[in-house]
DNA sequence: GAAGATACCGACCGACTGGTCGGTTTGTCA
DNA sequence: TGACAAACCGACCAGTCGGTCGGTATCTTC
């Protein structure tokens, strides 16, 4: 037996595996044997770096679902004009996501909705990365408003609590639909809405 | 003992439990146990009405969420002028609405994003009753635009799959949030869109 | 009023779950 | 080199779950 030099990479692997299960199938329907088959550890090695599965959850969360969020919107919300790219990146959005992912969901959508009603901690965390999404996204709008691309009128707030709203639905409809249709659908509206709130370049 | 001579109450009961308990925790967290407690029967009752647990969550599909979203809707779907009832609608849904039913969220949406991964069964019954509540409400815009009161260059198959899923994001957000604030905001963001939309009464 | 069906009872069952713990191997450091 | 801790192993455990089944009481039908 080689022992393992980094112990780091055990808990990796297991928030890797768990990521994926819960991302597919949820985390009541995730069983830690599952876990355990899926990675080749032993149960003691799990529970040697996790005091419980919720925990494993907890740090899916934290350590996965948070960045995979953040990794995906940040071509928008670190753009110099988050407004003029957000148009661009959601006509397109639909394209760069494989079938297979729109399929399974939003993570974070998923596990609000199987999760914040039965632990506290999950609602907290999920909650966390869900109003951080919609503030740097009103945070940009707002950019955008003082930069003259986007109408002042509107409310940069809510128009954010829109996008989010509207994104998240049309995943849900998707995922349940097994159809992208729906999503490119509502997008192709939510985009009609955005364009109206452009204000043209003036020269 | 008293024989129950109306066996279909008992049947009622169940379904009226397990619809609660499954609006408030999921499924899967729903235990037969939790829901004989409930009732007070015993568990030769409870599955000599139904076969599994799984059944008992088709039929509280078919028979409450169904019926329990069509009533919601009606107002809207069955209105003469659709476009025009929606607007008043959604702004004023936030009032009719209590914050217990808010922050359990949409059953629909729930229990999709809980099942439909899970259990064909369950994703085709809740695909069934977004699509019909999706394709009544396009068949409603469209006699609007045809009316006049839409604009007839807009989608209307686009305007309701955007208008079903920011609802259905918009209640999920909520629950997650524990407040209804950021229900609100969305929904005004998408009655500013749907103004945009009216044409205005011409004598 | 006998026979059979319906409605219901609840003790019991096997499968599976998350979690424990005594033990073993391996690396580190004095 | 010996002591100690970290990493890991896997048999085992108590509890819960969905589901079964032999039985009983009541209603209906002939």
């Amino acid at each position: 037996m080689v022992r393992n030099t980094t112990p780091e990479a055990t808990r990796r692997k297991i928030l890797e595996v768990a990521a994926e299960r819960i991302h597919q199938v949820g985390f009541q329907a995730t069983s830690v044997g599952d876990i355990l088959a899926a990675t080749g550890l032993s149960k003691g090695a799990l529970y040697h770096h996790f005091a419980t599965k919720t925990e494993i959850g907890y740090a899916v969360i934290e350590e996965h679902y948070a960045d995979l969020n953040r990794r995906n919107w940040a071509p928008v919300l670190e753009a110099d004009d988050v407004f003029r790219t957000l148009i661009p990146f959601l006509a397109g959005f639909h394209q760069q996501i494989c079938d297979e992912t729109l399929c399974n969901g939003c993570p974070v959508n998923n596990l609000g909705q199987e999760m914040s009603a039965l632990d506290e901690g999950f609602r907290q965390r999920l909650q966390q990365v869900t109003t951080r999404w919609r503030d740097d996204l009103t945070a940009g709008l707002r950019r955008s408003q003082q930069g003259g691309s986007m109408d002042p009128a509107a409310d940069a707030a809510g128009v954010a609590a829109l996008v989010v709203a509207a994104f998240q639905g049309a995943v849900a409809l998707a995922k349940n639909a097994q159809d992208r249709q729906v999503f490119v659908e509502s997008m192709a509206s939510l985009l009609d809405y955005l364009k109206r709130l452009e204000v043209p370049v003036s020269h």
